[in-house]
DNA sequence: GAAGTCACG
DNA sequence: ACGTACGTGACTTCA
């Protein structure tokens, strides 16, 4: 949409098509969301007199005054915390101070760490202590904003923070999964109308940019305070709304114990044989300046082969080679891998330029870059998993992506040989759902075909390939395997006969005719599909298994496209929701009854766990993952995970 | 910072 | 007639 109006105000359409867009987005409340003001229909809506909060902050200054804090808030239920530190990595974050709230307006600083020179820390050994009391203590009921960030930074301190009972940002999101504000700073916004003092008026931006241990006392306690306080306030407008919407299982029983669990895995981080990777960097190296010289062979003469501009006057005006389609933004001629590979059939400088790109992209994003991400005191890589990114409710990994280490090529498999377990006595353990996906389709749909095929486990793929070809399963073909592989596929994210013509060689009436086939041998899944996105229409949303819901504000859309783009949605989220959902309650099981062990969960991409085992507990480990991954959750059709054990992530298999 | 490309489930 | 598969993150070029 944002791409549509820029689109339109640079090329100056006429005024009836933007008009049309316009009433369009207004009609559905997206223009609001576009431009952040309050969207979702959780929010509170602000109140004048909440646009300055009375506030009463205090600094506590010696350690008399911290005493006599912790004495009052160890008698309180609850209260909100959030740590002050140096850094964003919160294993590298020193600790500055910490900050609590226990009432609304009300907020503590406890400066431990700054280097101001006006002393007015709290010694740090006994003030750590005392506070290791508080947040340990069992029956007071702690609040954060993004907790897992204060937990693995206290953790280096020798304090957990027990019990977590509240975490704004995570409320957030199961309110909202769509939003991208989970930020404090937005988040007080929407729901009190309240801009809070932003970070860069006490630490500068850019370059000049100071560490929050340069900043005085003072200042440091408005600050932190207020973050403590508006934490607070939160969790009394956030808690109500996820009763109201049936939140509280998925939130309370799901997303917040698996704050601990990720805490726990990106301590533990991955081992990455550095050395191994060097090898491989160089034999790329290698390959990449002879595919080099090549190309410039052909070109006859040199260009950056990285750029798309280049390469596009390179093979469409000097070659003379015929264009395929425009790129996404149609801002010149596409030269993805589906054009490239139809040219190679014309000429030989798209493979060339396509094998360039696969070693070009391996090297430069993991090869190169992982042994960069060693940690130099753990010896070990540690992602970030964040909870409050994808709509449907999966993890996603950061800095670096874990998720997405090539499997799919052979050369690109070859970068799994690189992750390996902490020592000699421990080996990696990989464990992924089979078919989770379909597995769920059939549990939604109750498909009587689907469901049996499941039940005496056959081969799911070329069971479909039996039932639409109509030949016996032991009779059908790699290619007939393949096509109802895609089909499997298709269904899971919203089939369209356009769309299944294109991953596939049939055209688009083959597709449709497949298409109806295949929604005749299985009608369950038609009906499905059917009354999912009636649901979504009547309701305006759809929700997972576990009641995770995401608002579909477009499924009314008079726009064909973006009508379209809803409904698929519809379709795909409970299935790869349900998924997300499923897998996160077993890793919360696992995870506890690993506890006491020396073998540890260290991945999760979607639908794989992978976990460094130490060999002593490996049939042990071997069955707690199995067990808490099949019996996760009771379906109409039986959950089953695939394990494979080996010396490194690639024998694992 | 947008766009193009490509790595994964 | 429209013009697409669902969900992510990292790297490079270019304006």
């Amino acid at each position: 949409i944002e791409y549509k109006i820029d689109d339109l105000v640079r090329r100056e359409m006429d005024s009836d098509a933007t008009r049309t867009l316009f009433e369009e987005l207004e009609f559905k409340g997206l223009l609001k969301q576009l431009f952040n003001e309050t969207p979702a229909p959780q929010d509170e809506p602000a109140k004048g007199d909440d646009k300055k909060p009375e506030h009463d902050y205090e600094c506590v200054s010696s350690l008399k005054d911290l005493k006599s804090l912790l004495a009052r808030l160890s008698k309180a239920k609850e209260f909100a915390v959030d740590t002050e530190t140096t850094s964003l990595n919160s294993l590298e974050a020193e600790l500055v101070g910490v900050s609590m709230s226990d009432a609304a307006g009300k907020g503590w600083y406890i400066p431990l760490g700054h280097k101001t020179g006006d002393d007015g820390n709290v010694p740090f050994d006994k003030a750590i202590a005392e506070i290791k009391k508080l947040l340990e203590n069992p029956k007071v009921q702690k609040f954060g904003q993004n907790i897992k960030y204060d937990l693995e930074v206290l953790h280096r301190y020798d304090i957990d923070i027990e019990p977590i009972a509240f975490d704004t940002m995570l409320a957030s999101y199961v309110l909202d999964p769509t939003s991208r504000e989970h930020s404090l700073d937005a988040l007080a916004k929407r729901h009190f109308d309240y801009t809070m003092k932003p970070i860069s008026d006490l630490i500068g931006s850019g370059k000049k940019q100071k560490s929050f241990a340069q900043v005085p006392i003072e200042q440091a306690t408005f600050y932190a305070a207020e973050d403590a306080d508006i934490t607070y306030r939160l969790r009394a407008v956030q808690a109500p709304g996820i009763e109201e919407h049936d939140l509280g299982n998925l939130y309370y029983n799901i997303e917040l114990p698996l704050v601990k669990v990720l805490a726990a895995m990106e301590e533990a981080g991955i081992a990455v044989d550095a050395k191994f990777l060097k090898k491989l960097s160089g034999e790329m190296k290698k390959k990449l300046d002879e595919l080099v010289k090549r190309i410039y062979e052909v070109a006859g003469g040199e260009f950056n082969i990285n750029s798309t501009q280049q390469l596009s006057h390179i093979l469409f005006e000097k070659l003379g080679l015929p264009t395929k389609g425009k790129t996404a933004k149609k801002t010149g001629y596409s030269t993805d891998v589906r054009v490239l590979e139809e040219l190679a059939e014309l000429h030989e400088f798209p493979k060339l330029v396509l094998d360039y790109r696969q070693f070009t992209k391996l090297k430069s994003t993991y090869v190169d870059a992982l042994p960069k991400l060693i940690s130099p005191t753990t010896n070990r890589v540690h992602t970030s998993f964040n909870q409050t990114i994808a709509a449907t409710g999966r993890l996603s990994s950061t800095d670096p992506n874990l998720q997405n280490i090539p499997i799919r090529t052979d050369e690109g498999r070859q970068i799994r040989k690189a992750f390996v377990p902490r020592g000699k006595d421990y080996v990696l353990l990989a464990a992924d759902y089979s078919q989770i996906e379909l597995r769920i389709l059939a549990h939604y749909s109750s498909d009587k075909g689907l469901i049996k095929a499941f039940h005496n486990a056959e081969d799911i793929h070329a069971r479909t390939a039996a039932e639409v070809y109509d030949v016996d399963i032991k009779d059908v073909t790699a290619s007939q395997r393949r096509a109802a592989k895609t089909a499997n596929f298709a269904v899971i994210y919203g089939v369209s006969a356009f769309g299944l013509a294109q991953q596939t060689d049939l055209d688009r009436q083959g597709a449709r005719h497949f298409i109806d086939t295949y929604f005749k041998r299985y009608p369950g899944i038609r009906d499905y599909i059917e009354s999912t996105k009636k649901f979504a229409r009547d309701n305006g949303y759809v929700t997972t298994l576990f009641n995770r819901r995401r608002y579909l504000p477009e499924i009314k859309s008079k726009n064909f496209n973006i009508r379209q783009f809803a409904e698929r949605t519809a379709i795909n989220t409970p299935v790869q929701g349900t998924a997300a959902d499923i897998i996160k309650k077993a890793m919360i099981t696992i995870h506890e009854e690993l506890k006491g062990r020396q073998s540890a969960m260290v991945l999760q991409v979607h639908d794989e766990l992978v976990f460094d085992v130490h060999r002593d507990e490996l049939d042990d480990v071997k069955q707690i993952v199995r067990d808490g991954m099949e019996k996760a959750v009771k379906l109409k059709v039986p959950l089953v995970a695939d394990i494979g054990v080996g010396d490194n992530w690639l024998d694992c298999k």
